[in-house]
DNA sequence: ATGGTTGTAACAAAAACAGTTACAACCATA
DNA sequence: TATGGTTGTAACTGTTTTTGTTACAACCAT
């Protein structure tokens, strides 16, 4: 089980509108080509990116560019944006038998604690930026 | 994306083992109608949480019991068991392309942040025992 | 020896992801 | 206003992962 690279991918692109977004006209085949995807798996990512008010696109000429500050995006942000976890983090079994007192209690004993530790990682990804990744990325440079 | 369902099987599975294994003979088919799946799905957690050295299951006679204290069972415990995520939780599309100064980096620039919110998942289901949850479905029944 | 059980292989079905082709809609600009 | 490059998106394929199922050999207390 993984995350899917949806994250990631998009995190690559923000990080190309934002930095090289001066220097270059950002259309998908460009970024697909830093990615290393299809053109089209940039498009999507830019669509949601876009839906959340995060870049915009322009259709026709062609081109991503940056809408928020970097130091307001999180990769909180990022990782909602494109859909990775769709409510809750963890599976469960459907219809646990309710004439058991473990399955009829499973909900209540688990939940909470699923939910802390789900809190948890987004928590994580809430304190980081696209502005200190930006920064760390230019020392690299 | 969601954790497989394999780890709240595998909790409810423990807890079953654990509450009522002095009651009832706890075999596949008892713990099957319990958290009502095919009796195959909980012979392989069984399997693996053998293998975790958390519980014993007597072949033949049949019936799983406990081995580990529940004290020092925690939800990280049963989550690697069962082989929840293989490595680390975050996907990356392969191959970002090299010449790319964002493609160069990306990995320098995520890994660090990505490996935090991974962690802090795993440290509060940690922070969770076996034990922790028996206590709570006490108080429910 | 037997009856209920585990362990596991083999396979099917479903769901999620990733990748691709195709093309209409769009728009700066020549 | 025609054009060339681009976006947006539908439709489809392939792959992987997960989940569910059947089948059966190995096991063991009685």
């Amino acid at each position: 089980m993984k995350i899917t690279s949806r994250f990631t991918v998009a995190v690559h692109t923000l990080l190309a509108i934002y930095v090289l977004g001066n220097e270059y006209k950002m259309t998908s085949d460009f970024i697909a080509s830093s990615v290393n995807v299809n053109p089209v798996i940039i498009r999507r990512t830019l669509s949601s990116l876009k839906a959340a008010g995060i870049i915009d696109v322009k259709a026709g000429s062609g081109g991503a560019m940056p809408v928020q500050d970097p130091d307001a995006v999180t990769l909180y942000d990022i990782y909602t944006a494109v859909d990775c976890v769709d409510g809750d983090l963890f599976n469960f079994h459907e219809n646990p038998n309710p004439e058991c007192p473990i399955g009829k209690n499973i909900h209540a004993v688990l939940d909470s604690h699923l939910a802390d530790a789900q809190t948890a990682l987004e928590n994580e990804l809430k304190s980081v930026t696209l502005s200190d990744l930006m920064k760390r990325l230019n020392i690299l440079l």
